[in-house]
DNA sequence: TTGTAGGCGTTATCAC
DNA sequence: GTGATAACGCCTACAA
């Protein structure tokens, strides 16, 4: 493990003039850089992370923060942020919640102790004001998640928009008995609060009521997020005396789940229950009924929210700090 | 950000007497060890880690190398991993190869400046031999990989008797015609080799000539590994005049990737063509015809490896350095 | 049992 | 343009 002073030894100079070489710092002359570049290869020296970060200095990582990698939305997403951060080099981590407040706040621990420059937060556990308190110690971007905050950096799909182009799609079809599916505990919906959930639900809400229909408490499915909850909520339809006609999955995963559970159950999709799905991930053309569902554009989200931390970070100004992608439905075969 | 001298300043004792507490050392009473324990829930305080890798004391800290995030297979081995290390009391962090020697080495320099206790590698880009050289510097993990080197920590899955096992099953239900598909770029396989797609297919072959079979060349399809890999194979075998009657998928995705574009191309799964998959993900039971397939105990292996390296770390003994993992045939619809 | 002092590799400040 | 030197926060001899 060659040090700076061992390169500062070898090239015959002293160990600031190497570290100014390396931060490629003004006031050297070029002599001197030939010299040290020799002396560092022939070492094959690179800088000692932790002592740089005990100065304070840049780590040249940034963290990503995701509920479940297991997800393969999230696992999508983080590729694509991991890929273009690689082309700035950035070096990336990847944190898992597990949807733990305490998991989270580990990840902004990182920035407080200089272990990375940036996180970005593709799930949000804990207050937004308890947050925002780490912007202090580096830049907090925000994707997939809803943050009112005109600071921060921010890139996230129009979910209320493409529920309501989903909801609206299926209305037109001629389906009036939507089951609705959401990954959270309970539908705690109310005006004032912007998140990925209640977004949806707006939109969602707007496309019934412009057909003066009201949403159904029976059909209303809280806390699925996997393939087996999306069995598991297939089978509950089943034994309903009042079925749905149609069921807005809420992710492709569910869509899977209801789909293969409606088969064994020998439930005719879409003739007896109409499934739309979300997210249009590679899963969704491999069920027994291909997907129709609601296209988000994982790759781009990504690729724009990592693009502007490193612009951020590179202290280049930022024209927009918010960009907000549109949704739009995919028409395959889960629909009739 | 509090450090070790205000504690000790606040607690009234010296550095050296919080250190001794911190990393419970013995040689200090117990009435001052309550009073720096308050000072250090008072003040919020955790020593920073940049100082002790600098020091170089342990991290707390496991990286785990995957190829891809993305493939299911490693998200669901990473997730067990991390959850059992958690356990542990270590942290993780998941660093992609993208199947390149130069991130694998990442991981390892992560060792060498005292980043991370131990690597646990799921992929292996570069030779063995180089990267023995870097245990000095830290523990060195293997799973799902194989290395002839009875001292380092693996744990895999039988792949031979797994694949061994599986064709056996094609064979014995009456099968002759086999397609073999492999992820990697080419079947360069020798008996001396021992890797996991040697090692398939060695089982492979082993099943094969107990029915005096010749692998055809014909129906080998290499560098397959997504669902869209999967179409193309179908698309291949559909055009062939003379078509195998069953294909050994490698893994789940791409026996779906089959089995959706056989149903496009109307080609009746398993009448016409029988599908054995491999790994037994969660997406094997929403594919049209739910798969039959070889049993991956992801989440065993995961566990085995992360407990093996904390249990090293924390200098137990080991009785076994090394876990092999049974498979076995999960018998649904694809295979008549 | 406790405290003091030195050093880990780097960068920034200050002289020259 | 260049080079000493003092931090950064922690741990560990060594001394008391």
């Amino acid at each position: 493990m060659a040090t700076i002073s061992d390169v500062a030894k070898l090239a015959g100079v002293s160990v600031s003039t190497v570290s100014r070489i390396i931060n490629n710092k003004p006031h050297v002359s070029p002599r001197k850089a030939a010299l040290v570049a020799d002396a560092m290869t022939k070492l094959g020296y690179s800088p000692l992370q932790a002592a740089r970060q005990m100065r304070g200095s840049g780590s040249q990582t940034i963290a990503v923060t995701v509920p479940y990698i297991t997800n393969p939305f999230f696992s999508e997403l983080v590729a694509a942020i991991e890929r273009t951060a690689d082309e700035r080099s950035y070096k990336t981590v990847i944190v898992q919640t597990f949807g733990q407040k305490s998991h989270e706040l580990n990840a902004l621990e990182f920035l407080k102790t200089n272990q990375v420059d940036a996180v970005i937060m593709c799930a949000i556990e804990n207050d937004w004001d308890l947050i925002k308190q780490y912007s202090q110690y580096g830049l907090i971007g925000v994707c997939n998640e809803y943050v009112a905050d005109p600071d921060v950096l921010m890139v996230h799909a129009d979910q209320e928009s493409g529920m309501y182009a989903g909801t609206k799609y299926l209305l037109n079809r001629g389906y009036r008995k939507l089951a609705f599916c959401t990954g959270q505990q309970d539908i705690r919906f109310n005006d004032n609060i912007e998140d990925l959930n209640s977004d949806r639900y707006r939109g969602y809400l707007r496309a019934l009521r412009e057909f003066d229909l009201e949403p159904s408490v029976e059909w209303q499915f809280t806390d699925v997020s996997t393939i087996a909850d999306g069995q598991r909520v297939l089978q509950r339809i089943a034994s309903m005396k009042d079925r749905p006609d149609a069921v807005i999955a809420g992710s492709d995963q569910v869509a899977a789940g209801i789909i293969a559970e409606a088969q064994t159950l020998q439930l005719k999709v879409p003739q007896e229950l109409a499934v739309l799905g979300f997210d249009d991930q590679p899963l969704s053309q491999v069920v027994a009924q291909p997907l129709t569902t609601i296209h988000q554009p994982i790759h781009e989200i990504g690729d724009a929210i990592a693009n502007m931390v490193a612009d951020e970070l590179e202290g280049d100004t930022i024209d927009t700090r918010q960009v907000i992608m549109p949704l739009s439905v995919v028409v395959r075969q889960s629909v009739a």
